[in-house]
RNA sequence: GGAGAGUUGCCGGAGUGGUCGAACGGGGCAGUCUCGAAAACUGUUGUACCUUCGGGUACCGGGGGUUCGAAUCCCUCACUCUCCGCCA
């Protein structure tokens, strides 16, 4: 969500960075202005009736005290007219933030000044490419029947057991899954984030102050009885904890990381790249969370780059690194880089991780902040995140990729995780 | 699932109709004292919005009501805690 004040203040700004990610904010921004000078007219008036009120009220008590009754009830007399403006005022006061928060929360993020202009994923921006294609020849198998071969993943008895989408991980499949959360969490450990196990629901509140809800409550599995939502990602309960507080500046920036299981409707997507691991309902994901000085926010970005880059790196994977186009950045983020790994049966890329700088879009909502020393007035802190990564696909390319005659090679990396070397 | 208690500022906790943005204690910050520190003493210490920059307004879990006036009374919703039952 975009600061009312910046609005006002920079509208041709908005409008025009917006462009860019082929919004047209010219009408929303104008009518937030109208209606933002309104209810400060609006807000003027009512405190000043207010205030009358408040002085009449000290008055009659005193009055009373003093015994003058007849005095008092003449005061009284004037409240009344008094009180039913008060109502109205509030009346039309909550409608217009009302009318002003709805258009609010319809302006995407501004994209940031290095995000490439384009209209979709093809006009992303290829940072860098890392690592060859690995030699398979022509028998090579998809992952979806080494997951089979090698009896690692029960797709079917998922689909038993809850629906499609829903894989049964066995064996060596399943130690796999904790080997490598194991390897990301002590990874980002390592980088001194401090490890959180959060809830896997989450309420109302924090569906909202991550922007999930209220629009994309169809991506979220709700649990009604309860009034809950499964999260899609550690990022939901990791991001909120940060909800409601003002932070100490000098204590910037919090580095968090949570393993977490990932709920995902994924309504509408059926049909496409489903096959095998590629989209799930519930997966795995180590996330990794900060939250920075405005300052300090495109640093902290970079150093987050650098870290999910070690890991594909380490896992001997081959990868590259996008810099996402103004058409294909998401609606909050204001620079993201996903990183790609090459699935060499299935012969494409796929996206693991999507690291990103929010800057105070998130913060705004949350009503996250921090106070500096010397400033009276608590700033809007940057927020950050990124993936650390997604299982399911780095799966996919692990036992693709890795595939010889003999077996599966688990990378030298992982083996201390895995306790074996081979799948066969 | 049954019964009860509660939700106040950074924390503890008082306040049951007016002078309460809120006693008191703790914590934080600043000062005095000290070579320095501790102790003691003194002061200070919420957020948001509006502003003609004097000031004004709102907020005591959320929403609604009664009243000239509500942290305080009434209604309603949410949450938390305790005991019993059940249970990993």
């Amino acid at each position: 969500m975009l600061n009312l004040k910046f609005i006002q203040d920079k509208p041709e700004l908005v409008i025009e960075k917006l462009k860019r990610k082929n919004f047209d904010a010219s009408e929303i921004v104008k009518n937030i202005i109208n209606l933002y000078r309104q209810k400060n007219v609006l807000q003027g008036q009512a405190d000043r009736v207010r205030s009358e009120m408040n002085k009449i009220s000290k008055k009659v008590g005193l009055l009373f005290r003093e015994g003058k009754a007849e005095e008092a009830n003449i005061a009284k007399a004037r409240t009344i007219e008094l009180k039913e403006n008060i109502k109205q005022y509030d009346i039309d006061f909550a409608e217009i933030e009302k009318s002003i928060y709805k258009l609010q929360v319809q302006l995407p993020n501004l994209p940031h000044e290095s995000v490439p202009l384009g209209k979709g994923e093809d006009d992303n921006e290829v940072v860098k490419s890392v690592g060859e294609f690995p030699e398979l020849g022509g028998k090579a198998l998809p992952h979806w029947e080494l997951a089979q071969k090698y009896n690692l993943i029960d797709f079917e008895l998922g689909v038993k057991l809850t629906g499609a989408g829903f894989p049964v991980y066995r064996g060596k499949g399943a130690r796999l899954q904790r080997a490598l959360i194991n390897f990301f969490l002590d990874q980002a450990r390592e980088a001194s984030y401090e490890e959180i196990q959060p809830p896997l629901m989450v309420n109302e509140a924090s569906g909202f102050g991550t922007g999930q809800l209220p629009d994309k409550e169809g991506q979220m599995y709700h649990v009604g009885i309860d009034n809950l939502y499964l999260i899609p990602t550690a990022e939901v309960p990791v991001t909120n904890i940060y909800r409601d507080v003002i932070l100490d500046a000098k204590n910037l920036p919090y580095k968090n990381t949570a393993y977490s299981a990932c709920f995902r409707r994924e309504a509408g997507s059926y049909g496409k790249d489903v096959r095998g691991l590629n989209r799930l309902h519930q997966f795995d994901k180590v996330e990794i969370v900060q939250i920075a000085h405005p300052e300090k926010s495109y640093e902290v970005l970079d150093e987050m780059v650098k870290h999910v880059e070690s890991l594909v790196v380490k896992l001997e994977l081959p990868y590259r690194i996008l810099r996402l186009c103004s058409g294909d950045i998401s609606f909050t983020s204001a620079l993201t880089f996903d990183f790609e790994v090459y699935s060499a049966a299935q012969k494409k890329w796929l996206e693991v991780s999507s690291v990103s700088n929010f800057e105070s879009f998130q913060a705004n909502r949350l009503k996250l902040r921090f106070r500096e020393e010397g400033v009276k007035r608590p700033q809007l802190a940057h927020t950050l995140n990124g993936s650390a990564l997604a299982l399911p696909r780095i799966v996919a390319a692990l036992l693709e990729n890795n595939q010889t005659k003999e077996g599966i090679k688990i990378p030298k990396v992982l083996v201390p995780y895995t306790g074996f070397e081979i799948i066969d």
